[in-house]
DNA sequence: ATTATCTATAGATCTATAGATAATGC
DNA sequence: ATTATCTATAGATCTATAGATAATGC
């Protein structure tokens, strides 16, 4: 039953890939590490092979949700004059607020980031790091990257938090018309 | 061991109140019905006389965190004509920041909303409506407020995701500045 | 008689470990 | 010989229930 060393490496990292995505949809302590290894089309015991604990792949995996999230943002539209306006209508579509496996790490664990130990609170330091270089590298301001991330965050937050009817579109559309009007 | 009516009532309530602070602190996933209860001052087998099941008490809970929170802002600076600015001022502080126990319910609880009952989703989505009201109230427009709040939230998110540092005292200050300022 | 609370426990699930298995890699 | 994975299980914790206890409220 032993595959290549580098089969495992890449059974290693398909483990934190499957983590990143049921992590964003269910939390951290929504999946088990039994549940999770079999997502992954393995046993739960070989997890600590790879792993020395659940926080370990906690701490990965909010590494990897932040990259992949940021960069599916990143490649949206890049030469687009109008590049501001398409991330943030992307961000605040309803696919995106009804998808939060494959959406924002920010958006679905940052509240819990506080909660668990130090690697993920560096992790989740970081990814809010990444989000804001990225941002301030299209608007140019810093500072006006931090109050366009933080609008885009609340927004899908609440817009998850009150459902998906008309209370819920409503205010990705008011916060889509405030974010662009300026 | 039996206690009258009314202080039966009492004790419910006061587990109510106890889970919106636990809660908020460690998610409805960090706290056990039995640790719970304990923090209540009571043993844990007595919870089932007063709640169906730890579902029910989540809904309870989020509405009461929710009522908790308005309240708090809602009795901020109430004849202050720069009353906007004070409540902008509270809630991006770094006290509110490091207090998430006894501060703003959507920012502690409102992305793991979507993670369980249907009790939980309808009473958060009810306390985004009323966090939306309290707001137009102060603001006169429902659509700045959707906005603003969003950003609010967002930005208290974001500023717990990046610890306590200069990072997180940055994302505060910028966001105050950036609503005070339209 | 009713019922709020407590003690004790059932049954499920969770994290983590031990030891067996079998293929890789020196 | 090493090691990636699997099977099996230990020990802790979690939700929920059953039955006993004792004070309330008719």
């Amino acid at each position: 039953m032993k595959v290549s060393r580098e089969k495992a490496a890449e059974n290693r990292q398909h483990v934190v890939e499957t983590a990143a995505k049921l992590f964003r949809e269910k939390g951290f302590d929504g999946v088990g590490v039994s549940s999770l290894m079999q997502a992954a089309g393995m046993t739960h015991g070989g997890f600590y092979k790879q792993f020395t604990a659940k926080e370990e792949l906690i701490a990965e995996a909010m590494g990897a949700a932040v990259a992949q999230s940021r960069a599916r943002l990143a490649a949206a539209a890049p030469d687009d004059p109008a590049r501001f306006a398409q991330i943030v209508r992307m961000y605040l579509s309803p696919a995106h607020r009804d998808a939060p496996g494959e959406g924002c790490a920010l958006a679905a664990l940052a509240a819990e980031s506080g909660r668990h130990g130090a690697g993920l609170q560096a992790a989740a330091e970081a990814g809010v790091q990444d989000y804001l270089d990225g941002l301030t590298a299209v608007l140019g301001d810093p500072a006006r990257a931090a109050a366009v991330l933080a609008q885009m965050v609340g927004a899908l937050v609440l817009a998850r938090a009150a459902g998906q009817g008309a209370l819920s579109d409503q205010i990705l559309a008011q916060n889509i018309a405030a974010l662009l009007e300026e």
